[in-house]
DNA sequence: CTGAAAGCGCTTACAG
DNA sequence: CTGAAAGCGCTTACAG
């Protein structure tokens, strides 16, 4: 590289001023049609490359999105991340993506980081223990949040999940509808929102159908393929063993159900198990899996859309916007 | 927020100036502990934000690294990129994902938009029909460039990538070794480097043990989950059935595995199945899956490792850094 | 050990 | 329609 080329290079080899060339490289229409042109040409043979850092110091738009969830390589998020980056795409925004794997620490510094670099907002799914505060932080900086799967009592924003609740209930109750009787739940904690509402679905299915609730049959943990499949052991030696299981999330659910076959047990005839995600590999899954499809292109489209409108000046509002889901009926609940 | 506080705030507000303050929160040795002490204080209290834009436009460093892979959802770079994130976070360098899905564009946008925030160095698996001078654009406006999975002839920079022939024979000789003689090859592209190195060995571990290559025992294509899936059909359909499968990637095979079992054939008992990449589900699957570990993690370190040299001076260098692959024998080639 | 001043490369009123 | 000038918030020689 021979010189840096900067707006003054262009304007000195066309004899304007910066003014006038920072304007026509923006389309900007108080630039006769022909300078425009001239200009442009200019840039593009002497490779010009704009530097958003000084435009971005002198405005105070980066262009730049920060989006941080736990974890992108798990298929739940990779659905909303999709969706996200769609909608952002089409607005020109750059989205930088993190993981924070449920470590406040490096959640923290992920928001210190768009901070110093000036994002013009962030999407997130909270980590584990984010308490409020860390919300109002980045509010007051200038920097729109919208949250994503999970909420935060008291942060004052908007946060865009499925009906965890309501989608647990569907799944059980559709085992209870095909007669199984002794349903165990396995995976999530009450640490995060969605595992609490999805354990609340599955204790308010069961009480519907008047069936008691067994804590035993309640084997919290798992969240990925490795612990749904490592559940197993602790599931065959309940005393008592359960003939249906609703798991937490399809990644569970599949990582058990190898489990299973790998104790010779049938998933989807000796065992049900039902998923929650719907993510691609459920259709096809042996046995394919039934699930719960909780709308994630529809929670990131409309997250997305949420910040959108508060980098447009929209005000914050702290509320909690519910995606019905739908249940998938597939092989793995055909059993009885 | 009251009032965006900067360095000058602070310097008024102790009576001191800009500079000294600049230099005592980046612990500079000129400054004295105890003006140092005051400054962090009344930085901490004050809510004081580093603005990144401005000290990177000062200095042209800033600490940013792009990262471009065709999808992070895609497990194979999903060790690759926890690898290159552990390794830049240890050097305080933020990192920017994005996946341009095998699309020239995507990855030019991204190229760009590093570019204009000057970023201080791109690593990235380069999308299929990327041209060298895409690569030498980014070089030439400073911008270092290590390539991983995949490489681009006449780049002028470092690859990082498994001995994917050498991997791929491995594959393909442990099926012989076990006895098969009738071993198709499905998924890959020859539009990628890997795709081609892999088909390389396959032909080269059959030719060795003087099997013919079939033409029509070679279905290409698939590189996913569900292309695997999909792809059984087109495998039943062959006039004369092989006996063993040697898949492109694990995804494929997962997914092949299901195919087949959907179709009332026993992956591992019927058909023998490799993999290629050892992902963590390779393990856990039902049957579990003989394939080839093609050592992620330290491609993702060293191409790291590579880049973190340029910035610091490295020269650029052609050249191509092959990692041994290893294989893991489990219950999917066990048949015979 | 600390300060005054210039400058990174843009954009934005303001003039003309 | 175009230009001169100020300023975004830092860092870096250079002085003292």
């Amino acid at each position: 590289m021979a010189q840096k080329v900067k707006l003054s290079t262009i304007a000195e080899a066309l004899g304007l001023s910066t003014a006038t060339v920072s304007l026509a490289l923006r389309d900007s229409p108080l630039v006769a049609e022909s300078t425009r042109e001239r200009i442009k040409e200019e840039a593009r043979v002497s490779g010009y490359i704009y530097n958003r850092r000084a435009a971005s110091l002198r405005t105070s738009k980066s262009g730049i999105i920060g989006v941080c969830v736990s974890d992108i390589m798990n298929p739940f998020f990779g659905e909303i991340l999709k969706a996200i980056e769609n909608e952002l795409d089409r607005h020109r925004q750059t989205f930088v993506l993190c993981n924070h794997y449920d470590q406040l620490s490096k959640q923290r510094a992920f928001v210190d980081t768009m901070l110093q670099l000036g994002a013009d907002g962030l999407i997130m799914s909270p980590a584990i223990g984010t308490p409020a505060p860390d919300i109002h932080l980045a509010e007051q900086n200038d920097l729109p949040v919208t949250l994503i799967a999970r909420t935060v009592e008291g942060c004052g924003v908007t946060s865009f999940s499925g009906d965890d609740s309501y989608g647990m209930r569907l799944a059980v109750t559709h085992l209870i509808d095909k007669g199984y009787r002794r349903i165990a739940m396995v995976g999530g904690t009450d640490l995060t929102s969605t595992g609490r509402e999805r354990e609340r679905g599955y204790r308010e299915a069961l009480a519907e159908a008047g069936i008691e609730y067994r804590p035993d049959w309640r084997l919290p943990g798992p969240r990925s393929r490795h612990s749904g499949f490592d559940a197993v052991a602790g599931f065959l030696r309940l005393p008592e063993r359960p003939d249906a299981v609703a798991c937490f999330s399809d990644l569970v659910a599949l990582g058990f159900m190898y489990g299973l076959a790998r104790e010779g047990l049938r998933p989807g005839v000796d065992i049900a198990v039902t998923g929650y995600d719907d993510i691609d590999e459920a259709a096809i899954a042996m046995p394919s899996l039934t699930t719960v499809a909780n709308g994630q292109s529809e929670v990131g489209r409309r997250a997305a859309a949420a910040l959108l409108a508060r980098l447009n000046g929209a005000p914050a509002v702290e509320s909690v916007e519910l995606i019905t889901p739908q249940i998938k009926v597939r092989q793995s609940t055909e059993g009885l």
